[in-house]
Formats: structure tokens, C-alpha cells, sequence
DNA sequence: CCGGATCCCCAGAGATACTG
DNA sequence: CAGTATCTCTGGGGATCCGG
């Protein structure tokens, strides 16, 4: 491999320098050879870009709170053990909030932290962009073979 | 569970009434009773959030142009069927461009399509929000328990 | 040699059943 | 109701092979 350094690459055009700037900022760690003890990538941002982490956080977006059965049963397919889990490294990482009301039967509420609806707003972003592109997507798809969803 | 749709729904606060419009906005088929054909987080979003997929349009985005091994040995840790697959995903759904020239031995480029540079900024925005909140999503951990990557 | 394809193996995700 | 327990099975890693 060629040593390339971020600062020695050759540039395109100008919507290439900025992209490059603000990745140069936001990783001072790209080099293989000595990787960071925590990748904000791999370690922070991927766990909870999935998609129940994405489903979970927009439904209580879009709910403010739900319970543990409401959830599950909004985001059809998921599985019981799925959705504990996901819950769980939502609520370490500090996006979810999770309320125990002693009651009985019991009753368990899930809403946004305020960091959780920091994260929102990125995943509204997202998926209204991902939303525009999606025919596009599909008629790739379609010409690439069938459907194919994943 | 309580039927509530979004225009009962009780809004909180401003911040609410505007992510709920926009959440509505994008989703006509919040209905888990009335599932789309595709959905686009599951379908067409989540399939190009894992890490793999992150780091090889960030490090396309960097480079503009890498070879198949070069790829390689930026992202650390992926295996070369795993390279393979999720390259061919992102080449299928327009993310991605391959080059192959038939040279010996063979050389086969890659490089970010218009619309994986439109990702790509989608992207960036996450992993800077992602670095300014990380510090503080370290520390939860620590609370929590250890460091706990995953 | 490069860029994969193939095979084997295992951890982790998912389906189902069950419990405090 | 809100999860666990158990089982299954697939997706991803590692090693090897191969066509160009």
C-alpha cells in the first residue's frame, strides 16, 4: 500500500476538500497501525445505528412513552429478548430512560433521555434522506436481480 | 395497547411538536398492523449502518480512491469475505463504483458514487456528534460497569 | 502476487416457551 | 406484564484455494 497521508492526497474538487477537512478532524486515528483504545465508530456510534436501536429510539420519538409490550408490538418482528437487550445498552449509553412502577401487574415505561433525542434528530435526518433516495435504491435493485432486501 | 395516533398523541413540548411532524412527515406506515412492502430503516438504511460499511464510505470519502487491499488494511479487523460482501451491497444499491483492470496481477478500484458522497456527509454529521458525545457515553460505561465496547 | 471464492467453525441473533 | 431460559441457526471470522 502507498503511503498516503490525509495531508499528501491529492484532491478532486472543492466538495472533496471539506468532506476531507472534516473527516481530518474528527479522526485523528485512521492509521491502521495504531488504533484507538475505543473506535467511536466500532465501539460507540455502530451499537446503536442497527435496526431495532433506530426503530426503538424513533417510536419513542414519536410516542414520548411506551411501555415494554407497546414497543415490541410497534416495532413488528422484533423479539423479546432483542428488544431487553437493545433496551438495556440504550439505557447504559444513556439514550433511553427507563421507568418500574412496583404495580400489579407490573409496569415498565420507556422514553428519550435528552441525549437520546439529540439522537433524533440525527436518525430524522437520516431516513428523510434515506427516504428520497429510496425509489432510486429500489430500481437498482430491481435491475441487480429482485428485490433483495437485504 | 392504547390506540394513539399521532394526531391525539399529547405533545410535550416544541421540540416534540416538531419532530413528531417530521417523524409523520416521513412515516405512513407507522402501522405495525399494516407493514410496507419494504420498510426503509430495515431494508434500505439498516443494511448500510454497520461499522463495515461506515468505515469503508468514510475511508473511500478520504482516499477517493482505494484498491481492494488497501481497503483492507484501513479498516482493521474486517475479513476479506466480509470486504467482499458488504462492497458488493453497497456497489448494488449505487453507493459504490468498481473498476477492474485486467492487468497482471489484477488491480480493481474503489470510489464513492454522487450518491455515496451524499451518504458520506450524512455520515460525517453522525461520527461528529458521535465524537462530542463520546466522552461523556465512556464515563456512563464506566458507571455502569467497565468499558464494555459492545 | 491480487482479489476474491470456498469451506469450516463459532459467537451472537432470533423464535419459542416459560416464569416471578 | 415484563422479561428470562432454552434452543436453533445464521452471519461473520479464519484459513485455504484459485483464476488471472
Amino acid at each position: 500500500m502507498e503511503k498516503l497521508s490525509i495531508e499528501e492526497e491529492t484532491v478532486v474538487d472543492n466538495q472533496g476538500i471539506d468532506l476531507k477537512k472534516k473527516i481530518k478532524n474528527i479522526f485523528g486515528h485512521l492509521d491502521p497501525n495504531n488504533p484507538p483504545d475505543i473506535c467511536p465508530i466500532r465501539d460507540v456510534l455502530a451499537p446503536v445505528t442497527d435496526k431495532w436501536s433506530i426503530l426503538i429510539i424513533i417510536f419513542l420519538g414519536v410516542y414520548t412513552t411506551l411501555r415494554f409490550n407497546e414497543l415490541k408490538r410497534h416495532i413488528y418482528g422484533i423479539s423479546s429478548k432483542t428488544l431487553t437487550e437493545r433496551l438495556k445498552l440504550l439505557k447504559r449509553d444513556g439514550y433511553v430512560l427507563r421507568k418500574m412502577y412496583p404495580e400489579v401487574p407490573i409496569r415498565v415505561e420507556y422514553q428519550l433521555t435528552k441525549f437520546g433525542y439529540q439522537y433524533l434528530e440525527q436518525l430524522l435526518n437520516l431516513t428523510e434522506w434515506i427516504n428520497s433516495a429510496m425509489p432510486d435504491i429500489i430500481k437498482k435493485r430491481h435491475k441487480f436481480n429482485v428485490i433483495i432486501k437485504k
